[in-house]
DNA sequence: CCACCAAATAATGTCGTCATTTTCACATTA
DNA sequence: TAATGTGAAAATGACGACATTATTTGGTGG
């Protein structure tokens, strides 16, 4: 009976995780999008209402979210919002474009056939949801239509980070790729800020499917010199949009 | 009146560190030094009684540990150890060396005259913890020595780690630092379990201070590609070592 | 205007309750 | 006889309520 109130909110209970499992998903996404914005005091009876849970739960969440740098904590004054700089954001990107570079570089000498093929699927994939895209863009904003672009910029996101995670799981490391994933998400971050203040029109960060093109040929022709060059600029492309707006 | 228990272990109030932050330290390290062995199940009674707090720091401190991967948590079935293999361990050792690499890479290429006269300050450092390691090794042990020469052991591997870090200190990465720093401790973990089953003899894993005269050379001269296959060769001998031994 | 004290506010930790899991004894069957 | 299934009891974990402690705020007097 301890989970009444969770019950009436979550009409089916969650597979294998604890209050504090569902609460880290939900809150990392709250802070990843900005709807807790950088720096805000993250107060626990916010919280508690905001997720029905008790303290314990956010207790551990919040831990959780201090090591992955999302959260900081002071002193005994609580949990607030990591801040966002001008540094770090640098520091992401630069960071990230080394890291994925690693990642081609270690998968073009040890990748296998699985991971070719992968690659040339996830190719597919996403150029079908490019193919839905431009088609949704051609066609001028409908009033109803409207939502279903959104959807379609989503779903096209979503196949091109599966395009590029597909090309890097070829290393074979569970921690690059983990490093790879936990820069990837504070990239997110900032990406979203700038998103929200940008108000989501039909700017997508990097439509040039050229580059998909070449970067894929590189990498079934194995040639890493040239992978890599493409990566790294591929990766630092939104990074010279987003370093002089201010947040 | 609630820490009364805690000031009798702890004589010191520890700075600005809830009781969750103590804990976090001291089970790191005993998990790091192998206390707890890898797939150990982590009662909440032991621990409790083991740093003197309740659950509720307790689960904090294992929530952070889970996301550093030192704990891993089963539905409801409590904590344990994280669990070692030897896929994990030439991972980490593999990924630490392309990481450290990376470092090397951007402090040569970013390094200033800070960067360079920290290293040399260093490696100082690092030769005077030597000779005095070399000169307790050389006499014979005696009964009450053979305490100081662990110590001199312990002095030269901080020595050592210092070393390292301020090489790699130049690359101005704040993300680089974390993500070396992490891997480091992963691999200490597999490197103190091989020093607990062969019986902490006089074994010193990288004695050769040639190797360090040469990095340090090859630092200083900017020497990119030579430093780069120095320090990989460097990270991955204690592999060789441990890749074979049977936990 | 600043210092100082008191009340409100908020975070930290201990404890108790309930749910789930594990263990152990005993019985049944091959 | 050994292996496996069943059941209850003990152990263990998850979570919320409560108490304690620290910090912030607001007011009052010097």
């Amino acid at each position: 009976m301890q989970n009444a109130t969770q019950g009436a909110a979550l009409p089916i209970n969650q597979d294998s995780m604890n209050f504090a499992g569902q609460v880290i998903d939900q809150l990392k996404h709250d802070i990843l999008t900005g709807y807790f914005v950088p720096g805000e005091k993250l107060k626990m009876a916010r919280l508690k209402a905001r997720y029905n849970v008790g303290v314990s739960p956010l207790r551990e969440a919040l831990s959780q979210l201090i090591v992955e740098q999302l959260v900081v904590v002071e002193n005994q004054r609580g949990f607030r919002v990591h801040p966002i700089s001008h540094e770090e954001l640098e520091d992401i990107y630069h960071t990230r474009a080394h890291i994925e570079a690693l990642c081609i570089s270690q998968a073009i000498q040890l990748g296998d056939d699985e991971w070719e093929a992968n690659i040339v699927a996830a190719d597919h994939q996403l150029k079908k949801a490019a193919h839905l895209l431009e088609s949704a863009q051609s066609e001028q904003q409908q009033p109803d239509t409207q939502e279903q672009a959104r959807s379609h910029i989503q779903r096209w996101e979503a196949k091109h980070q599966a395009f590029h995670y597909a090309a890097c799981m070829g290393c074979g490391s569970a921690h690059l790729m983990q490093v790879r994933k936990s820069l990837y998400e504070k990239a997110s971050r900032y990406r979203n800020l700038w998103l929200n203040q940008h108000m989501l029109n039909n700017q997508v960060f990097d439509a040039n499917q050229k580059e998909h093109d070449t970067l894929m040929k590189a990498l079934l022709h194995r040639n890493e010199a040239e992978a890599v060059a493409i990566i790294k600029h591929h990766l630092l492309e939104p990074y010279v949009l987003l370093k002089d707006s201010k947040f």
